[in-house]
DNA sequence: GTGAAAGCGCTAACAC
DNA sequence: GTGTTAGCGCTTTCAC
């Protein structure tokens, strides 16, 4: 005998009715019972919430959340994916956001669709806060949020117009203490292997590194012309820096991604052996920075705490009782491995 | 005078009767502008169409859920994400998705809180269909959804009950071509690099592999013990194998991660060197595969087309129209870089 | 401490 | 072609 199959859009879920029905209580009461402080007979909502167990039945949050206006669901925002270091984010910030019983819906800015017509299919799920991970995101964006009352953090990223919130990475600062080490190394020709022109990790690291060069009294260091946060475009700038007649002894990457692409664009095409004839740093300490065949010196983001940071605020905003809108800056710190040294006689 | 911040959970959003009001229509007549099908006069639905984008309304999809039952989320279920092959398919995934008007919800299976506590609140959402990303996830969990009625598609993955939808890349044949490939090179001392042992990634990609070696008439490979994906693994692998009397010429690795990772150890600890002493074969075919200082031989697996049955079945499977659940198995191909050569005298 | 009733924003019969 | 009504699953006054 052939097991049919029903069309059935959804087998009907169990709901407060139900629930109410089969305990002999009115919904309400059965409602009551999923909220802490709820005026509710204790030995009453034991009933309910182990009855619940049993059929398996919680609350349905969008139901819910059109009466409490809110949705529990926290908007995620991505760009490009390239760089591991995003999606160890995101899966960190989820788990972490779910474990608080916050659920991301995520959305991809695709270059195709435009970045409002984007936001606004997230928007209109209500979500209760906007975490924007995206490299790079107009403030057309954020704008869009705020319109709607939504609040908006950005992640390693920031409005220029300081209206929202905002965590990142001291990026600026790692610049300096990159400078500060290739300087204290020796290096005196230092040049800067530039990601996406208009992320504000790449302007802030560059910022930083550029900045203190100058307080160093070194010569300004070289920036190549910014691509992307690529392997290609690493090694690209790499070519670029290292076909000069007086080609820098110091390469500081906008992103560990970069700093691989540059290195294998040093070794394999000028044959230069790091770290004795350049030395590179790159930034993130993504886990591929660790390996042996890298072992790349570089900052490393504090991403826990990042993360946490982020979370937190996440929840404050859901609750709505955070505080002004502002921007925390964490700094990272300089992981040295085996692609920097000092410079010596054989140069 | 300094602006007052309103503590205000959410500016009200405009609703369908704040838009019937203002046009003096029905709600009603409102709603049924948003519905391709629905019976309304042309000009009427553009008078509403009209104002609607001038306002920035949009129906809320959460109420309309609500009554049609259709919530138009997706969810998505992760596991570990450090293999970068699945970024990238979650991210063209969800693309693909939103372009489609499907809304992805995103979970991340943690290893501390159980995988259907987690499932349980993806599913309080009410996703249309929920698709599994995650590399191993117990069958449990599949239950867990068709058990309330939610269709679940695999990805890459399968349920051993085969009661639910798959697309995954052929693996075992991924392997058998592997195979071929080695033994045509004249390689008789193979050696799997395995993955996760309960993956059926990593059990198909051996199963292809170990048949294939056996049809050809060649001695059995041998097999790693099963740790997880990660370049620690491959590293340790091909340890163990490279310490033997008789190490492997070839070693097939069940993905590219595992792959150079081993590589690393071959080079670093054993000072051989790729291809002419080694030849090494990876899976997926990752960005990172093609980087020159890898450059290494791998299955690609047709992740376009992966991402696109999936997202077909997706939608299917959304508007409740789909074929009886069955496992669509994609043929990769491999991609022959210089990690692979014929085995010679110098051996 | 509990129930009845109203209503969140929306769609789907059913009249007209 | 449009309006009226009911109701999705839930929370929240307000009585009791």
């Amino acid at each position: 005998m052939t097991e049919v199959v029903l069309k059935q859009p959804h087998t009907p879920r169990i709901t407060v009715k139900d629930l109410a029905r089969q305990l002999g209580m009115s919904v309400s009461t059965v409602s009551r019972a999923f909220y802490e402080d709820a005026v509710i007979a204790p030995k009453t909502r034991a009933r309910i919430l182990a009855r619940a167990a049993e059929l398996g039945y919680q609350p349905n949050p969008l139901a819910r959340g059109l009466i409490t206006k809110s949705s529990r669901i926290v908007g995620i925002v991505v760009s490009d994916i390239t760089n591991p270091f995003y999606p160890e984010v995101l899966t960190r910030l989820t788990g972490k956001l779910q474990a608080l019983d916050l659920n991301v819906m995520l959305v991809v800015t695709d270059p195709k669709r435009s970045e409002d017509e984007t936001l606004r299919v997230l928007l209109s799920y209500h979500p209760d806060v906007v975490i924007i991970l995206a490299t790079t995101l107009s403030s057309a964006s954020s704008d869009a949020c705020r319109k709607v009352g939504t609040p908006v953090v950005f992640f390693n990223r920031y409005d220029a117009s300081q209206r929202s919130y905002a965590v990142t990475c001291d990026n600026e600062l790692g610049g300096r203490t990159v400078a500060d080490h290739l300087i204290d190394l020796g290096h005196r020709r230092l040049a800067y292997v530039a990601g996406l022109p208009n992320a504000s990790t790449n302007v802030d690291r560059w910022k930083g590194f550029h900045a203190r060069c100058l307080e160093r009294g070194v010569q300004a260091p070289l920036s190549s012309v910014g691509q992307e946060f690529s392997y290609a475009a690493g090694y690209a700038a790499a070519h670029g820096f290292l076909s000069s007649d007086e080609p820098p002894t110091a390469l500081f990457c906008a992103n560990d991604i970069l700093a691989i692409g540059a290195m294998d664009a040093a070794r394999r095409d000028f044959g230069l052996s790091i770290p004795d004839r350049l030395s590179v740093v790159g930034f993130d300490d993504i886990a591929m920075a660790s390996w042996p065949s890298h072992d790349l010196t570089t900052v490393g983001q504090p991403m826990e705490l990042m993360v946490e940071r982020t979370v937190d605020l996440t929840l404050s905003l859901s609750r709505n009782d955070a505080s002004q809108p502002a921007l925390q800056r964490i700094p990272g710190k300089l992981v040295e491995r085996s692609t920097t040294r000092a410079i010596d006689g054989r140069q």
